[in-house]
Order: C-alpha cells, then structure tokens, then sequence
DNA sequence: TTAGATGATGAATCTCTATTCATTAGACCA
DNA sequence: TGGTCTAATGAATAGAGATTCATCATCTAA
C-alpha cells in the first residue's frame, strides 16, 4: 500500500540522484553525502535501500540494462528483415541514450569498473552483441548480407562505431540530436556489409 | 653523466610501475604504496618525480600518447594513397595497443577522469580525429572515397569501430592476435565508404 | 490513548591512503 | 678524512568519506 509505494519511490528517487551525481563526478568522486543531499534525504537512509555505495551503481546499471533490453528487443522484433532491424536497433540504442543522458555517461565510464565488483553482470554489450549476432546471420540467410565476414569483427565494428558517435555526442554536452545519426551510420554498414 | 641517467631510468621506472598497477586495480583503487613497491623504493620516492598521484596518471598518459603520435604520423605519411594511409594507420593503432597492453586498458578506462583534471590535454581522440579527417579529405579529392559522406560521422564511424576491437580484445586478455584483425576491418570501412 | 513497530536521521566512528618531512645514506671533492 | 650536497627513506600526519547505530519521528492496532 502506501507505505510500499513510498519505499519504492524513494528507491528510484535515490537511484536517480546517484545517477545525476555519478555522471557529474564520476563514481570515485561522488559521494554518499552528494547523493543523499541530492535525494533529500539522510546520508544512514541510503543504507536502508543499498548495502553500499558499490551496490547503488550496480543497481543502477542493473536497472538501466534491463529498461533499456526491453526496448531493443521489441525494436529488432518489429523489423521485417536485417536491414530494419538493424536500423531499428541503432535508432532505439541512441534514441534511449539521448533520453537519459546520466545512463549514457555512466555506462561509458563506470561499467568496466563495475564488471571488477560483480563479473556476473548481464551487460548491455553482451546483450547487444548477441542481437546482432542474430540480426546479421538473418541478413546473410537473405543475402543481404555478405556471407565472407568474420561475424566476431562485424559485431564489434558496429557496436564500436555506436558507441564512439555517442561518446562524441556527450562530450559535445548533448547539443545536437542524437537520433538524427542512426540512418547515416547504418548507411556506413550497410553500403559496406551488404552483399553484391 | 651517471647520476641524470639514473634520475631517468628511475622516473621510467616509476612511470610504467604506475602503468601496471593503474591496468590492474583501476586509477582510484591503485595506490601509491602498490607502486612504489611495484617499482622498489620507497612511497616518498613518487614524490621527488611527481607532483602527486594524478599527476603520475598525467604523465603516464601524456608520454604514451606523445610515442604513440609519433608512430602513427609516421604510419600515415608513408601510405601513398588514402586507402594505404588509413589501412597503416589502422595497423600502427592496433600493433601499438597490443605491444603494452596497460597502456590500452588505461587510456580505454581512464582518459575520462583524466581529461577532467587537465583539460588542456591533447589527447589522442582529438589527434586521431585530425589525422582521419586529412585522409577522407585526401580520399574524396582522390575519388576513392564518396563525397555525399559527414565527414565527422565517418571519422567517429572508423575510430569508435577500432576502439571496439581493441576493446574486446582486452577484455579477451589479449589471447589473439591483434594487428590480423586490421586489414577485415580497413575491408569493412572501404566497400562502405568507397565510392563507385 | 498508548505500546509496539517501522522508517529515518546524522553525528560519531573507523578505515584507508595520499602526502609530508625529519632523518639517513651515499656520492663527490678538497 | 671530513664537509657538503643530493637522493631516498618510511614513519607520522592529516583529511576524506564510507559506514554504523543510538536516537527520534511516525504510524498502526488494540
């Protein structure tokens, strides 16, 4: 009821604190006192939701990974063939990226250190390599894909080249549209990846 | 005479100490007691060569990136055409990443926290970028290159996809061999990026 | 109205490490 | 051999900040 509610609430409204001050300061530099300042509540109240300062960034990016798998599945699904899903997949990767720009910088930064505290972690990378794993042997059944690839590179190209135009868009503070990027990239892949 | 040398075989020491505790435990989680026993003399040595702990990162980076420059200038110069120059360019990044692989884990963790300390730091993003974009320029005067193209999407197009490999590579513990995946991944920018 | 339970607080503690600096060791020279 | 200079040492300091916990506030049920 109520109280359940609250309790959940105030999870959430912790969760985001922590995000905003981890991607303003980095993990290392935030502080206990920063995030609980920043949620309006009492630096002991943190520990009420979260075991330790390691387990906030955990969950957060637990948190995030799973929103954000969610949505890039159902985009992939609802293409008709590689080349829509692959288009859906990158305009759905920077469009949830450019709504949550503290996700975007946290991801960028802090998940090579969180995979040293909990190795076990279903990372969106993992995640994103094995969607187009699938999504490039599909295109290669229908020919629109070449089929003399190294489908281990071709994978790592493309999230790569992801990554690096959002990393770009950061550090540009965001100032342009993100999104806007998806057709262009794709056209970067497909003119070079599609077959004959 | 005996005594200059000894100060910088000993600075070169401490510098790449400092590199392999900073790849093994993270900047934040190194600690200044790690390195000196890594590099065998004692904490207050660090501090008669550098100003503090970020200042070992600094530096560590700052020299890498200089040797680094200079191969890759190097490797672009002597290509004749585009094509060759980004194909060698590609090959030096990827042949110097895996010849000191904590130099790769740290400027692939750490170049963010370092850019927020010193932001004047010519770092090697920006340096890359600016030797891409002589290349496309060169290519599309040359006609091997298509001009309909964004040229600051394509630049961050090919280093984020070099980014990525080498990226997984680390994180593979550096079991295969690097510079072999050059010449499938020149293959995938060029039929992509070609003109004709 | 009150006993008990649950949630929240934030000052005090506890730990960890970067940094300092008084002291020592060693080299060089007269 | 003794004096001076430089480099190195590592124990002591100092500060930061994560975590704890005794206490307080609020709510529920009888």
């Amino acid at each position: 009821m109520g109280l359940q509610k609250n309790k959940t609430e105030k999870y959430h409204k912790i969760l985001n604190s922590a995000g905003a001050v981890f991607a303003a300061r980095g993990f290392h530099k935030a502080t206990i006192s920063q995030i609980a300042s920043e949620a309006g509540v009492a630096d002991g109240t943190l520990y009420l939701y979260f075991k330790n300062k390691d387990d906030i960034l955990f969950q957060f990016i637990t948190f995030k990974t799973q929103v954000v798998f969610e949505q890039m599945n159902a985009a992939v699904k609802s293409g008709r063939n590689a080349e829509e899903k692959l288009r859906n997949l990158i305009r759905c990767h920077l469009d949830e990226f450019q709504k949550d720009k503290n996700m975007a910088i946290i991801f960028q930064s802090e998940v090579r250190y969180l995979r040293e505290i909990e190795s076990q972690i279903k990372d969106i990378s993992k995640m994103y390599l094995d969607l187009l794993s699938d999504i490039i042997e599909l295109g290669q059944n229908e020919g629109a894909i070449r089929q003399d690839l190294f489908v281990g590179l071709v994978k790592r190209f493309i999230l790569g080249a992801v990554e690096g135009v959002i990393s770009t868009w950061v550090s540009a503070k965001g100032r342009y549209d993100l999104v806007s990027m998806a057709d262009p990239l794709v056209d970067l892949y497909m003119t070079g990846v599609k077959g004959r």
